[in-house]
DNA sequence: TATCTTAATGACCAAATAGTCATTTACAAC
DNA sequence: GTTGTAAATGACTATTTGGTCATTAAGATA
């Protein structure tokens, strides 16, 4: 979608290259401060120092800014641990740990760590949005953890255990963590 | 405050008279199901069977209908518990297994339990609410489980521990479950 | 300077919804 | 039946807000 079929290459730079970059990041604190239902278009543009017009030059509605809120700030960081993950040889326990380590450091303790308690609260009421962070950000997220700790039963480095709730049970207290911490004030 | 200064007695009965009940009932689901914000009166009124205009004969607004589900649904088994404990005689041990037990099946397990995770998600857009809520619920339960431990260790029966962090400590595990079980369908 | 292209604007529109109120309904008393 | 009172209604208002678009601004080319 969006393909415009009238797209002319430009022949200057533009002024300003960093607007969608800017926008999403108004856009994220604004998400995680207020909650999506909440956040209000002309208060993003405010924040952003630009007008509601101008949100819309870059994207389609409110859902596609959120969505690349998500994906500019952490889908794009699961893909980067899955490059790493491929590229890592050594001990698997290394990476694993490496790995948690990168998403508290990266997501958990940022605040795109509040998108989790949002998608949380309004998933419901979004369904588009709960697939899409469902399936960009959950199982791929999880399919990473488990890819894991498949290698080091594969190696022989750890105990064979389920691969369905071994990667759901270790996550879920840091996940809490989160949440706890994006609840109150902090 | 609600004061009518010209209230009548009336001669004869109501024709129903569980209205407000059944009201907040039909407004704690959907509080529950969509959140505080994401709920509308119109859909509260229909599912109670009634007309908006007759939501606002019993309450004032959607905040004080939304305090009222709390107040009925929460705060009135914490007096009740209030009761209980000042009533009891016995080892303190086993008032607090019935706190806790009894809280779990009055309320965390229930649809109230989803009230938490509610007000978790929606405190910060309606610090009116977030106020009486941490007033009435949070402060009040948080001190009627303290004033168990505190009978504890008076009684000698509880080592001495701080009656600031242990509480909140002890209850920690048992809410998280309430906000998970709360978050994915169930 | 005149012209041309894209970026940006903000007034505007349409839909949603909390809250109001003139009117209607139900029913007890006689 | 007729009357009087409170309960109930739902059309209406006022406000908010996601999204649109005609207009303007900026800047490159010649």
């Amino acid at each position: 979608m969006n393909a415009n079929p009238k797209f002319i290459e430009p022949r200057w730079e533009r002024r300003k290259d960093a607007r969608p970059g800017e926008l999403a990041t108004a856009a994220l604190e604004l998400f995680v401060e207020h909650g999506f239902s909440a956040t209000r278009l002309d208060d993003v543009a405010k924040r952003a120092g630009v007008s509601k017009g101008t949100l819309y030059l870059y994207f389609d509605s409110k859902e596609d800014l959120f969505k690349d809120v998500v994906r500019e700030g952490i889908v794009s960081k699961i893909a980067e641990a899955e490059a790493r993950v491929r590229a890592h040889t050594g001990p698997t326990n290394d990476v694993l740990r490496e790995l948690v380590h990168d998403w508290w450091a990266q997501i958990g303790s940022t605040k795109l760590g509040g998108i989790t308690k949002l998608m949380m609260s309004e998933a419901g009421n979004f369904p588009e949005l709960a697939a899409f962070y469902h399936d960009e950000v959950v199982v791929r997220g999880m399919a990473l953890f488990a890819s894991v700790i498949q290698r080091g039963i594969s190696s022989g480095e750890f105990r064979p255990v389920s691969l369905d709730v071994v990667p759901r049970l270790a996550c879920a207290p840091v996940i809490m963590l989160m949440l706890w911490q994006n609840s109150f004030d902090l």
